[in-house]
DNA sequence: GTTAGCACTCTACTTCATAGAGTGCTAACA
DNA sequence: TGTTAGCACTCTATGAAGTAGAGTGCTAAC
């Protein structure tokens, strides 16, 4: 497709724009990559490799950058892969080992680690408690008219609620009901767990209803409510105004305030549930407003179901190799840490 | 200590900058607020109230500008008190009752609602643990090697965690520890529960003392622990990019890194516990780095004693009666909160 | 004590000229 | 035929110079 000097000029181009923000002339290839050229021959390829839709023109008498196209084939073709070095492995399990004792804060601080790596920011779709599985419920009293009503999932995902409940209820009549819903609802899906399997269960729990509906309620709430299930998590916004691209804040507030959409977060991450690393650049994106942007990311996943998936954000000068190895990293880190709390 | 006249100056200039953030000029206050005199008078006037030092000229032939002192004066002085509408309260109350469960959820919409009202960025310091007293803990069953320990305070504030038990511990071991524990330590403040305690606990659970020791580990960690205890929230930082004194990147950036050094928020934090809102301007800020900002906040109080602060952070030109009202709302209403879910 | 008038000052904005970086084209060269 | 040197051309970024406008401070009159 491409012959190999080209490709060369390509690759040295985009390398030097990653870095520099800033548009790169003939002369400064020949300098810099020493590809044993003179700028003049330098100036043809970069002509040619515009042409082709490779670079792009900030304006006439400017150098090249590159265009969509031209980073979609660094990333496809040309970059060279890259892995995260053995002593940040080691930091980073060192780090999760010491701040990390809920699954909730492993999802926070995986969303810190990989916005600081990779200097964007990045995201993090949170283990849908609906694609997880209830393990079991239990009623803790708190006073006369409250419970504590605590869910835990196979993931590790726990959901404590406070729960009002009818007076006069019995701390048996309790236990006589999360014993019987547990019977019934363990090792089911939440989604699953929907009003048809209330009739099987109903009947043990005869004397109150109202209870057993309150209980159904939670569960449903933490399949889709708000507060839980599909949290996203998101972090290093602060991290945009490093980048030369943000240096007028409008550009800043406008990107910041759609981040702040939480649907606009979903949208980005629910994309693809595709396995690998995937990476969408500029216009590629569906979302609006984020097309100057490029997206970087992966689910991971859980006895082979997908169960979130983690992103990072950045201009579409972005350093592809790093952040690919970074995200590729933490997806396995997230593996290790949802097996580890799952049994 | 200033006459009639002065004051309405200098309640003008400062009505007026804090809504415009441009100098004003004696024909400006002039035409907009009828004072009944010409510019030239006015001229006098403010040339006064700089000789005092409550306003200053950013340069020669520039209008005049609040000084930290003018400021202080119109907090102290100048000011009418202000009062959240009662459309707002509605609304806030039923922001609240649809979305918080849980009270660290009741923590991060307050953060959120504070700052979206105020348009400036906002803090709140929650519920130490340290202040909580132990309600009760229990061990829920979660594997063979671990189970879920909850522990329940009287704020209402929850903590659970996956905790490692020696092998083979039957359940009714742990129930027994449960029991004695919540025998014991139930209705202390959580730093009283020292290692003294452990002495006359130590009998009942002497078949198993590395379980009571890992116990109050979880205890210490909840009482003095980074994720837990006096957990800052942060909210509204990107309101920041909406005020003209940070149109330019680098203060933003300089002050947005401060804020991400959790220490500086606790200091922010910590400067008062007197009751009431207290205004902080500019240099009175004993903190760097925040000198050009004012800080407004209040501590909200749990059977009288403290257990926790919220504030609002912007530059100097901020709307204080509005800030204030708001503030003290948000304080009161939080309050309520800890007390509904303290019994 | 208040006000009009006026000279003075300082900034922000516009215009203009210039240096510099980079291109594209042509013609010469291997 | 591919490569290179040379050169004219273009466009931006930078700085200097000039100007309009807002505002002050002072003086003198009311």
């Amino acid at each position: 497709m491409l012959d190999e000097r080209k490709r060369q000029v390509l690759q040295a181009i985009i390398d030097d724009y990653i870095s520099t923000a800033e548009p790169i002339g003939s002369r400064t290839i020949a300098r810099k990559y020493g590809l044993g050229v003179s700028p003049a021959t330098i100036r043809n390829e970069m002509s040619d490799l515009e042409a082709l839709g490779f670079l792009e023109q900030p304006h006439a008498s400017a150098g090249r950058i590159p265009s969509a196209k031209g980073y979609r084939f660094y990333v496809d073709c040309l970059m060279g892969p890259q892995q995260v070095s053995d002593s940040d492995t080691v930091l980073i399990n060192q780090w999760f080992d010491q701040k990390v004792r809920r699954i909730d804060e492993a999802f926070q601080e995986t969303v810190r680690v990989l916005s600081r790596v990779t200097q964007n920011v990045s995201l993090l779709l949170a283990p849908q408690a609906a694609a997880c599985k209830f393990k079991y419920l239990q009623f803790l009293p708190f006073d006369e008219t409250r419970v504590v009503v605590v869910i835990v999932t196979e993931t590790g995902v726990m959901e404590n609620r406070l729960m009002k409940i009818p007076e006069g209820t019995s701390t048996e009549e309790l236990q006589r009901i999360a014993g019987a819903m547990n019977h019934w609802l363990s090792g089911l899906a939440l989604p699953e767990i929907q009003t048809s399997l209330l009739e099987q269960i109903k009947d043990e729990v005869l004397p109150r209803p109202e209870l057993l509906e309150s209980a159904m309620a939670l569960i449903r709430e933490a399949t889709s409510g708000a507060s839980s299930g599909e949290k996203v998590y998101l972090g290093g916004t602060t991290q945009l105004l490093n980048q030369p691209e943000f240096r007028d804040v409008s550009k800043v507030r406008q990107l910041l305030s759609m981040l702040e959409e939480e649907q606009l977060l979903y949208d980005i991450l629910h994309t693809q549930d595709g396995s690998g690393v995937i990476v969408t650049i500029g216009q590629e994106n569906k979302c609006q407003g984020i097309q100057d942007c490029s997206v970087i990311q992966a689910s991971f996943r859980l006895d082979g179901q997908t169960v979130g998936t983690l992103a990072v954000l950045g201009p579409t000068r972005m350093e592809y190799a790093r952040t690919m190895a970074a995200i590729e990293f933490m997806q396995k880190h997230m593996e290790q840490i949802l097996k580890k709390y799952q049994r």
